[in-house]
RNA sequence: GGUGGAGUGGCUGAGCGGCCCAAAGCAACAGCCUGCAAAGCUGUCAACCCACGGGUUCAAAUCCCGUCUCCACCUCCA
């Protein structure tokens, strides 16, 4: 069976097939590193580092450009009296670190915008050439995309333009509200750090044409996939197509769209300030927890937050984490297609259900401690194989190799454990249960198997 | 007004014409284990049936029509 992905341009599942063979080449939408980020963003982040993950699993070589954009209205706001490239690279540095903490692997390249510019005025050149584009009739810096110069505008959200609302401020130099802006003027109560000098005098880019002028750097005139949140749809990537083909470029191959995360049936967003922050999850739950979380709904479905939903996914997790950690002394793991279940791949082939994936994971998982209770080694030897590979194709691996613990409070509670087995077999059971308290207080939770006595951290 | 999407068990959430008398997880309950527990494991758990009303079909949660409710986008947002 062939991977299909639902390509939200034409609205359809579309067979994948990459436009070099073996290769695949895909643009994400990074953050604007203008506030901390919250679960819609590691949402975002996530599905397309699982998207990449399940290409390579499946034999291609995959290049991934995740963008930074780090020059935009709200990061001059927000950084407010600071410089504001100081406070973007501290914004930033907050992303890559959540990223981190969830095993998102490192995209083959980052570029921030502010690095692009010249890439930006090159490509704006281009469009005015071709007359898509235009200073701003009022004389400033400001350069704008001519929307009715270009009749597909529209095609990537199936709209017409009569119908749209457009821009409802002051015109700033627009011949149409429709127009969108490809570089601001300088504004003088804006820093001068802000301001680069292009053929139209000081000037800042909008945000829609660094993303054009990122991916045909990296990716050039055509590449298999671009994704990113659904509210990006509109206007962000309708523009960035309207852009790109109109200097005629093909653009992207397959638009992918995720779906947004959501509490209490609404959409969780910065503008809203309903987000939920870092450390509010990291009460709740692990990283491993709250990756588990944040991949147990398909990528086009909502997903929604509410207390118990970290909770519930740790409990889930740490089953399959378990199994591992009682029938595998090592946490190595090869990915091995070979070991990969046929309900696992059709799942992932199927748009990525990962939902469906982590059901053949369970059963598995089931199966596997089943046949260690009834020592059937042939059968678990293979379940746990299987298992190994599916944890590593989602990237939960490192939920089980992480030790978190330091050595000195492991010496601490492998000799309680000691005291609390001796005593036990003298039979001291008031002294047994002392010692048992005391673990908990530590924050150590006991698992008493046959012959071993396991323990976790806060487990 | 325009454009998309969604309503499935106590909760989360797959399935999108027959394999569905609806996956998986959580919760709940029971058993095993244990000195007793906890943890762990195993099992059980959707019967006027997948929002409601019609229709198509040999066959519908899945297709069509209508109704209701909800969400997203059309302004910055992953």
């Amino acid at each position: 069976m062939a991977l299909e992905l639902f390509d939200s341009k034409s609205q359809e599942l579309r067979v994948f097939k990459p436009l070099t063979a073996g290769h695949v080449e895909m643009y994400v939408c990074g953050p604007t590193v203008q506030s901390a980020p919250h679960l819609g963003h590691l949402r975002s982040a996530l599905v397309y580092d699982v998207l990449k993950r399940w290409l390579e699993a499946s034999d291609y070589t995959v290049t991934m450009v995740r963008n930074v954009t780090d020059i935009d209205d709200k990061v001059l706001v927000n950084a407010g009296v600071r410089d504001w490239r100081e406070f973007a690279k501290e914004v930033e540095a907050t992303f890559d670190d959540a990223y981190q903490k969830l095993n998102i692997l490192e995209p083959t390249h980052k570029p921030h915008a502010t690095e692009h510019i010249e890439d930006m005025v090159t490509l704006v050149q281009k469009l005015i050439t071709l007359g898509h584009a235009y200073q701003a009739e009022d004389g400033s810096a400001n350069v704008f995309f001519d929307t009715a110069s270009w009749a597909n505008y529209g095609e990537l959200t199936n709209q017409k333009l009569e119908n749209m609302e457009g821009e409802t401020d002051a015109s700033h130099g627009r011949k149409s509200p429709n127009d969108f802006a490809l570089f601001k003027a300088h504004k003088p109560e804006e820093p001068e750090t802000a301001a680069w000098k292009t053929p139209w005098g000081l000037a800042r880019p909008g945000w829609h044409i660094e993303c054009s002028a990122m991916a045909k750097h990296f990716l050039g005139e055509s590449f298999d996939i671009h994704g990113g949140g659904l509210d990006l749809r509109f206007p962000h990537h309708e523009n960035e197509l309207a852009q790109s083909s109109a200097a005629g470029d093909r653009f992207a191959n397959f638009w992918l769209h995720n779906a947004l995360v959501t509490i209490n049936g609404n959409k969780m967003s910065k503008s809203l300030g309903n987000g939920v922050s870092v450390e509010d999850l990291t009460k709740a739950g692990s990283w491993g927890a709250i990756r588990y979380w944040l991949l147990s709904a398909q990528y086009r479905s909502n997903l929604d937050y509410s207390e118990s939903s970290i909770r519930d996914a740790q409990t889930a997790l740490d089953r399959i984490v378990g199994f591992l950690n009682r029938t595998t002394n090592t946490g190595q793991v090869q990915i091995d297609m070979q070991h990969l279940p046929a309900e696992f791949k059709e799942a992932m082939d199927a748009d990525l259900n990962v939902p469906g994936a982590l059901a053949a994971l369970h059963e598995r998982v089931r199966a596997g401690n089943t046949a260690f209770d009834s020592k059937d080694e042939a059968k678990l030897s293979e379940c746990v194989e299987q298992v190994k590979a599916m944890v590593h194709v989602l990237g939960l691996t490192f939920a089980y190799q992480e030790p978190l613990i330091s050595e000195e409070l492991t010496r601490q509670v492998e000799d309680l454990i000691q005291q609390r087995h001796d005593a036990k077999l003298a039979k001291d059971f008031a002294r047994a249960d002392q010692i048992r308290l005391e673990l908990e207080e530590l924050g150590v939770t006991l698992k008493d198997m046959k012959d071993v006595t396991m323990w976790s951290f806060n487990g």
